[in-house]
RNA sequence: GCUCCGAUGGUGAAAUUGGUAGACACUGGAGACUUAAAAUCUCCCGCCGCAAGGCGUGCCGGUUCGAUUCCGGCUCGGAGCACCA
């Protein structure tokens, strides 16, 4: 045995261990595991060139639940594959003229090999890769069956267009309302899309997360209820007759809108219209400023939190519908804020009770109508007050026969009287909108359709499945290379056989990942999954990123609720726990030249100067000496040159240090703080766990290393209380995930265990094997180790699969108890008392005691005994 | 703009159900060892105060014998917003 911890050593001795006796390969029911399956599992990365720092948080986090379910008893399964379909690889082939396919397998190859210095129990023989046919075949397949069945259906849909490189933007590629690479002005499209039906599924998708998701955090419960957003309204008409120049009509129709406020409908000042809707473009007819205006509203980005920002704009079309209960003349206006994608494309205008109709009335002096009201609050045209959209304590006004009437009671009785019109009804809405799932993007899952010219857009048959993409295009910024990719394009009609071309649009990568958690289940199957998948499934941990709360997690709802009523799958929902993580933060450091335009300084290269007292004062470069100024803590990324390389901290300190750190510096679902002394800590921390086995081996190894004691010396005892109250801790903590806590439990343990070396050897060998094993998890290498060296691996076997040590309820018995004493709720004392005492005695001990007397004048008020706690006396 | 989340010493954090605030670390300080440095070891470290004591969990208020924890109102920071993954 080595005196001093090499980490290279000891990692590549346990690592090369593992891989000889493939320690990591998932059986279905293996009889070695008697209390069953467990799958956790990590959200599937996208191979983008080298790890970072938040996936070794996550793959961390996901290996010490293996390591720990696995020590006691279950048969865990721990999958890795690759996302390996999507935009960067694009963008890298653009930059570096290499396609696609090459520079995301070399990024995987490379990435599995750090996953592997990681020394993580992933089971490699179930690897799956998004780009594959073999894999993605199964989307082509499910997109063809869910078409079959309506669920999949063709529609229009808006695109960013930009009008110089002649192609549609992915959101992240329009920058302030400009394309990223053209900086042109971004145009709204139309244009043909697939949609998948996921608002068929909204009731169920929102009724399971009340039921049936127990083991979800309650915030990414509500954010999924609420993206969903289901709300009773009303969809109705305003009639209208549009007559020519020569006053002779010539149209004869209804404008539809929906509301989830129609106790306000008798406030109805105007309505507007998207620039595309009939009546605008009616109006633009002979209106040539308004026929500027509908052009400008199509300018700009489809981007939701842009389109909620911008200026509120709107010009008169001169056109006026009938309101359908009153019978008055209202306005129509079009609105840049209406989309015609988006229910009917019109809405109804009620500036007193929806803040951004107030808005609009007061930029256009609309007038304002109040037909709402609230017990002792106070209606003014002025400004916009919260109450006067509350719903739940308005009293409709100024409505005729709806007056008095609260919400819901003015919902029915105006939708009774719209449908006895004949002019509208109730309607269930969902915020959630079905799920365009075509990109005009090369790097992804070709949609299996065929054009041809007689008999139109047809399905691919289920027998020439897949549609191989092929892997040598390098696309140029300007469109979807397949469109000239001649040897794909050309195919035969199904149905005629008369030459046709395929379609080159290719799947969202949200495809993807709403089910290869699934075929991680079933490697090499000639079925979508197989009946290893109702062995594994469902998921018993998902762990990943938070920022994925909602549209992946529900896209993969979906996905598994088709293929359950497919008869895929038997279950309803796909993950049984879901622990979102958070992201790892790194302080930032910058300069700012005349022109305001930042530079940025990695951490690595900046020194702090302290005061006195430690507190940093300011920050200069260590390349030449001058301050720079501190940025603050934010998410590691590129951009902010904050990031740090897992794989320089897995060469310099070992990957036991790296994922110790990550696992103490923070609970895993919240936000972790970067800290280069943090990490100089942990290594320091794990060079005293070898010194301790070092010191101890011969001891230890003497006498069999017994993995139980029973203590023989008072320092014996002593040791032994200590370490099970803290064990007792740890066993609570680790169940619920608290990792940070965990460590800090094993750091405890060995400050006991060094302070206690005149402890019999029995009980120190028990102390010191207890602590191996609750540190294994979080760093499997230097306890695997330590765990052959001092004999325990040939008493018992690997730690792998050593049994999770217990608390032992006789180690912790303690005859006496120190209870604190409150004054009025200060705390002025303590007393030591027998863990027998009854209330009075412990009282009667508070009371005499000197510390707290001199606080106490007379008689006390009330006494309260917390059994075990505290004493308050008030006085 | 909308939805959700968070805030505790110089720093990361802990406190299981409303019951000892700051465990465990990091930084800093003092000392030991050393020719010296590194490493290691020992001690100190919420703020104010000589002390007694007072104050203290983002801010303001409430409930309670007792509030980091529960309630109401704010401030600041973060995530998501449907074509980034």
């Amino acid at each position: 045995m080595q005196d001093k911890y090499s980490p290279a050593d000891v990692e590549k001795a346990a690592q090369s261990h593992w891989k000889a006796i493939d320690a990591y390969k998932a059986v279905e029911h293996d009889p070695r595991f008697p209390k069953g399956k467990y799958y956790a599992c990590s959200m599937l990365p996208y191979p983008s060139g080298k790890l970072h720092m938040g996936h070794v948080r996550n793959y961390t986090i996901n290996d010490v639940m293996y390591r720990y379910l696995r020590m006691n008893g279950y048969n865990v399964l721990m999958p890795m594959g690759w996302d390996a379909f999507g935009m960067p690889a694009e963008n890298a082939a653009m930059a570096n003229n290499v396609p696609p396919a090459q520079w995301t397998y070399s990024n995987i190859a490379h990435m599995r090999e750090q996953m592997e210095s990681m020394g993580l129990a992933i089971d490699w023989s179930r690897e799956m890769t998004a780009c594959k046919p073999e894999y993605y075949k199964w989307n082509q397949w499910m997109f063809l069956k869910m078409l079959e069945k309506g669920i999949i259906y063709k529609k229009t849909g808006t695109v960013n267009w930009d009008p110089i490189d002649q192609t549609v933007l992915a959101n992240e590629q329009v920058v302030d309302g400009r394309g990223w690479r053209s900086g042109a002005l971004i145009e709204k499209r139309e244009i043909p899309m697939y949609y998948a039906r996921i608002t068929d599924y909204a009731d169920e998708l929102l009724a399971y997360v009340d039921d049936k998701l127990p083991g979800w955090p309650e915030r990414v419960r509500t954010m999924q209820t609420n993206w969903i957003g289901k709300s009773t309204g009303v969809r109705f008409a305003f009639p209208h007759q549009i007559k020519g120049a020569d006053g002779q009509l010539i149209q004869d129709g209804k404008m539809y809108v929906f509301t989830t406020r129609p106790d306000t409908v008798m406030g109805v000042t105007f309505c507007a219209v998207a620039a595309e809707h009939p009546l605008a473009i009616h109006a633009a007819q002979t209106n040539p400023e308004l026929a500027a205006f509908n052009a400008e509203c199509k300018l700009g980005s489809v981007i939701e939190a842009d389109m909620a920002t911008m200026e509120k704009k709107g010009m008169p079309t001169g056109l006026f519908v009938t309101h359908p209960l009153t019978g008055e003349q209202v306005e129509v206006w079009v609105g840049n804020y209406v989309l015609i994608t988006y229910g009917d494309g019109a809405v109804m205008g009620v500036p007193a009770h929806d803040e951004r109709d107030f808005a609009f009335a007061k930029k256009y002096k609309l007038p304002i109508k109040q037909v709402i009201k609230a017990e002792g609050k106070e209606f003014s045209t002025d400004a916009w007050q919260e109450w006067y959209g509350d719903k739940d304590i308005s009293i409709v006004t100024n409505s005729g026969k709806y007056d008095g009437l609260r919400y819901a009671e003015a919902v029915d009785a105006v939708a009774a009287d719209m449908q006895a019109k004949g002019l509208g009804e109730k309607k269930i809405t969902f915020r959630l909108r079905d799920w365009g799932i075509s990109r005009q993007r090369y790097w992804g899952t070709p949609i299996p359709m065929i054009h041809c010219g007689d008999c139109g857009v047809v399905p691919v048959p289920e027998k020439d499945l897949p549609v191989v993409l092929p892997e040598d295009c390098v696309p140029d910024g300007t469109g979807n290379p397949l469109n000239k990719y001649e040897a794909f394009l050309k195919c035969d009609c199904p149905q005629c056989g008369k030459p046709a071309r395929r379609e080159t649009d290719t799947m969202d990568t949200f495809v993807d990942s709403s089910w290869y958690y699934m075929r991680y289940t079933s490697p090499g199957s000639d079925k979508m999954v197989d009946e290893r998948n109702d062995y594994w499934m469902p998921m018993d941990q998902y762990i990943g990123g938070i920022e994925h709360a909602v549209m992946h997690l529900l896209y993969a709802r979906f996905w598994t609720k088709i293929m359950r009523d497919f008869g895929l799958v038997k279950f309803d929902e796909p993950f049984v726990n879901l622990l979102t993580q958070g992201m790892v933060l790194n302080e930032t450091y910058y300069r700012e030249d005349a022109a305001g335009k930042k530079t940025w300084f990695n951490p690595a290269d900046v020194d702090l100067t302290l005061d006195d007292k430690g507190r940093p004062q300011g920050a200069v470069s260590k390349a030449d000496g001058q301050p720079v100024n501190i940025g603050g803590t934010e998410k590691m990324s590129k951009s902010k040159n904050n990031g740090i390389d897992p794989q320089a901290q897995i060469e310099q300190y070992g990957a036991d240090t790296a994922r110790l750190f990550t696992m103490f510096a923070s609970p895993p679902e919240q936000t972790l703080e970067w800290s280069g002394s943090g990490v100089e800590g942990a290594n320091r921390f794990l060079r005293r766990v070898w010194g301790f086995g070092y010191a101890q081996r011969d001891a230890i190894a003497a006498i069999g290393a017994p993995l139980t004691a029973v203590a023989t010396t008072d320092a014996g005892k002593t040791l032994r209380r200590e370490l099970h109250k803290v064990l007792q801790q740890a066993d609570y903590d680790v169940k619920r995930i608290q990792y940070n806590t965990v460590v800090s439990a094993c750091m405890k343990m060995l400050n006991t265990l060094e302070s206690a070396k005149d402890a019999d050897a029995a009980s120190l060998s028990e102390g010191y094997s207890i602590f191996l094993r609750l540190l294994n998890p979080v760093a499997p290498h230097i306890t695997h180790v330590l765990w052959e060296e001092l004999g325990y691996a040939k008493a018992h076997g690997d730690i792998l699969n050593v049994q999770w040590p217990q608390v032992d309820p006789a180690a912790l018995e303690q005859s006496e108890i120190e209870m604190m004493i409150q004054v009025n709720g200060k705390l002025r004392g303590s007393v030591v008392v027998a863990k027998t005492a009854d209330k009075a005695s412990i009282e009667a001990a508070a009371l005499a005691n000197e510390a707290v007397q001199k606080f106490i004048e007379g008689t006390p008020k009330k006494v309260i005994v917390v059994p075990g706690k505290l004493i308050n006396i008030v006085v």
